[in-house]
DNA sequence: CCTTACGTTTACGTAAGCGTAAAGCAGTCG
DNA sequence: CGACTGCTTTACGCTTACGTAAACGTAAGG
């Protein structure tokens, strides 16, 4: 009964709750990732409209182009369809799991390496740790503005 | 020993090897991710270059920016220098970790989404096939103006 | 010597993803 | 009736990550 009179939101208040600006949220709009309704000229956001914004932004933040982007969220809301329509999607899917799958290898074997690095950072901590008898005030801890070359 | 005479590559060889163009192989020396040898002037690999290359595309499949990417292949030459260096640097790894992190959240949801809009697709299949007995063809499917081409 | 193959540099082009004015409606508060 | 406030559009600007010529060097082979 209720479903015409929804909670709605403003673009500014979008916005601010998921930490994007007005104009990446038009920017969406405009290669049609987005299409809230119009009161007028005022966009008029809804509960949809607002999960569609947070799987553009975790598909951002995993790196897709907004065109990936694209194929991935509207493969949600596709609608049955026929057979080979069907089909084609259970294949991008496919297509896409597998790339999520190597990126999920890279990703693991980047935090392995990570961790390689800092075990290495704490070996050679405890190196100078042990050695430090010499220096004036075991604190030694400079601001250490250093950084690339 | 012979720490001198290992094996070498030209540009061609390695962008066939990593699949990237002589173009993104040069355009990584210009922003100083890759700095390979000359020989007159022709760059000379070896395979320390290689494994960095190796790194380097594994954090663009990971949708990293070269400027990101830069401080973390630089991570792991980094030099043992002194303690507050080394603090800085643990910390770097952190932000890095917690990064990657939410990026596996990121997918693992992802990937449970896509799962489900597969498993709907396979429902709408099993009913399409089910009630594919009546209608000439098969297509009784008016409305719903359809999508990819 | 000339071609072919491979390498080089310099430099402009471009697509994506917004930033940032500039300028104009629409409601509302005093 | 202004003056705000918050929204809108239009449109040029900027950065990243290369693509794409153009023009030239060098070594091998016919």
């Amino acid at each position: 009964m209720t479903t015409g009179d929804e909670r709605t939101w403003t673009i500014a208040e979008v916005a601010e709750d998921y930490d994007v600006t007005l104009r990446t949220i038009r920017h969406y709009e405009d290669v049609g990732l987005l299409s809230p309704e119009r009161r007028g000229t005022a966009r008029v956001f809804r509960k949809r409209d607002r999960v569609r914004l947070g799987l553009i932004l975790r598909g951002r933040r995993l790196g897709f182009s907004l065109d990936e982007i694209s194929t991935i969220v509207n493969m949600y809301d596709e609608q049955p369809g026929e057979a080979g329509q069907l089909h084609y999607l259970i294949e991008q899917i496919d297509v896409r799991r597998r790339d999520l799958e190597q990126r999920r290898r890279d990703l693991d074997e980047t935090l392995a390496d990570l961790a390689d690095v800092e075990r290495r950072c704490h070996e050679d901590l405890a190196r100078l740790d042990g050695a430090a008898s010499g220096a004036a005030g075991g604190r030694a801890d400079g601001p250490a503005p250093r950084r690339r070359p």
